[in-house]
DNA sequence: TAATTATTTGCAAACGTATGCATCATTATT
DNA sequence: AATAATGATGCATACGTTTGCAAATAATTA
């Protein structure tokens, strides 16, 4: 019924060592004789102690936290991102603050500031950007700072993405060899960087074929304003016959523009793109063809990266690019005449 | 260039004051003079000054961070809830330290522990049940725990739901009024208080017009298992005119097999319902009939009795119980005939 | 203006842990 | 068996704050 805090002080006093002793055996790779061992775990048990991790932050000047921004929790890329991110970190006795990076809560910076107050080891920015001005301060500070799934200019950043170029070529390849030739694109907001990377990529390999974007829309990752690009790009006379859409998000409200408002049938008379494979895509009900961003890898490379850049302070920031498949399932028709 | 920390100390040697007049300019409700709250400022500024929130914790014992368990985030209610909840305890000067309960990662008691080290002030369980001996261990330590989306015996604990049993006698109303005969469940995880209430209710008020549960099975509030479920439930000779499922993530996954592997109708042929109204269920591909969880008002409860219970230690552990309405969209038909 | 009260300020002691250093016990080496 | 090397232990200090206490200053009152 105590409702003290237990200090390792009392510990070492109940299994007669000191209060270094208490430590030591508590800090994985100090040196303590298997019989005091004992002694402090058996006593530790007893009065229910563990360690204070605030109080081994103070000294350590490590706190085996890390900072995750993340804004877009309703694209269901982010939560699945978010899963694996904790998981992973928790295994290797990390964990993870979260900060939301949401429209109203103003500025980014703001938010990191809050989180280096926590004397966090790193940061993870999910798709979201900071100033170069807070940049300087993060690695001033001596936090490494990773960009994931968003790449900027300033290159004192590691950031991590999948190859949005190349899928943005991919995409356009199997459009032109599925015989289309009205192509559309539904843009992402354009200060992101995989829009831009996925419209560029994509753009580009349409020219090598000889075509061009037959029409073009902005829905800025959002799917109100997805449904608005869908409704204008789909009641002009002639529509396109394929769409790219620059996140599966969007993809699934401008599919429900198409079949439940304006009455089109997809692949027959549209096929539609998505990116990034959340699960929902795969889900019959969409059964979207869809860039996979391997979030497992992503991931994987996130982690060991902050972590190198934890243990090694002088780890050079790299960009990485992680190539994804092109997943194809029931919204584009392959090589079949246009029905209508 | 300095990589070094920047400390309270320091700050006062450049503004020519003690260091702990540093401290009270930045410990709201703390007296200090304007004059020197100016000059202390300016220092810090210049030096780019921000306490350390890990020190203060340690001699205020209050950490400012809420640690939230969570398991099901591919159940779309949780990533929604994560935001609010995040959200909201930033607004009031908290941060989420997230800990993943996934089936991989082992007991839930070894979570709450780690937690426990960080000093949290606060633990919310979404959706997550623990030990009792853990509960005291809390309760001990003087940390609240609140479980979000789930209650448990055990009235230690403060628990906030939405009112399942009312939610179940819901659909069956409403599923009654429609002139469905031969009404099914598909169950979730059987462990779950959600999942028991809301088929108590549902059950009884069956039974107070008359019917009984012409089929049921369990689906675990996963999806493999609810398609096996669905499978399962209408391959019979004659199958149910309605299902009730125990939550939307499953109904989503029941409809595609009703739909696209055995090519029923819905609603002319099977009526569908949910439960959660997850944003999902708003699409038009699904259009399903739930029982809106509010989250935001379950989110608000939450915070702020939580917050409660850590200004006030005292506080009793309250159940909450939120209403929600039936959300009538196209899965379900109201009273026409049945079409087969 | 003197006396009283209220407000600021600095000093020093915490908070709970890790760790360098010196001492002591133990094991290995010749 | 004597010495060198290795490992275990305790002491004391440090990490960066907050805060009680007493002294000093400013504001108020008579």
């Amino acid at each position: 019924m105590a409702t003290k805090k237990i200090t390792s002080l009392e510990v070492a006093k109940l299994a007669g060592v000191s209060q270094s002793a208490v430590s030591r055996v508590f800090t994985p790779g100090a040196s303590a004789s298997k019989k005091t061992g004992e002694k402090v775990r058996k006593a530790a048990m007893e009065l229910g102690y563990r360690p204070n991790v605030l109080a081994r932050s103070l000294i350590t000047g490590r706190s085996r936290i890390i900072g995750l921004v993340v804004a877009h929790l309703d694209n269901y890329f982010y939560p699945e991102a978010l899963e694996l991110i904790s998981n992973a970190l928790q295994k290797k006795g990390y964990h993870v603050l979260v900060f939301m990076a949401s429209k109203t809560s103003g500025n980014i910076d703001d938010v990191v500031d809050e989180i280096l107050d926590y004397q966090v080891d790193g940061i993870i920015l999910a798709s979201v950007a900071m100033s170069s001005s807070l940049a300087s301060r993060c690695t001033s500070a001596g936090v490494p700072v990773i960009l994931f799934n968003r790449s900027q200019d300033d290159d004192r950043f590691s950031a991590i993405t999948s190859d949005n170029i190349l899928g943005g070529q991919k995409v356009a390849r199997f459009l032109i060899a599925g015989g289309h030739k009205r192509i559309g694109y539904i843009a992402g907001w354009e200060g992101a960087s995989t829009q831009r990377d996925r419209e560029t990529g994509f753009v580009e390999e349409l020219k090598d074929h000889g075509q061009s974007l037959y029409a073009r829309e902005v829905g800025n990752f959002i799917q109100d304003e997805a449904r608005q690009a869908a409704r204008k790009m789909f009641t002009a006379n002639e529509i396109p016959d394929a769409v790219f859409v620059a996140s599966d998000h969007m993809a699934f409200a401008v599919m429900d523009v198409l079949r439940f408002e304006i009455g089109l049938k997809i692949p027959e008379q549209v096929s539609v793109v998505g990116y990034d494979d959340v699960p929902v895509s795969s889900w019959p009900a969409y059964d979207l063809t869809t860039i996979r961003q391997p979030a497992n890898r992503m991931v994987a490379e996130t982690v060991s990266m902050i972590l190198e850049s934890i243990e090694n302070k002088k780890t050079k920031p790299r960009q990485i690019k992680i190539d994804g498949p092109l997943i194809m399932r029931g919204s584009t028709r392959m090589s079949t005449k246009l029905s209508k």
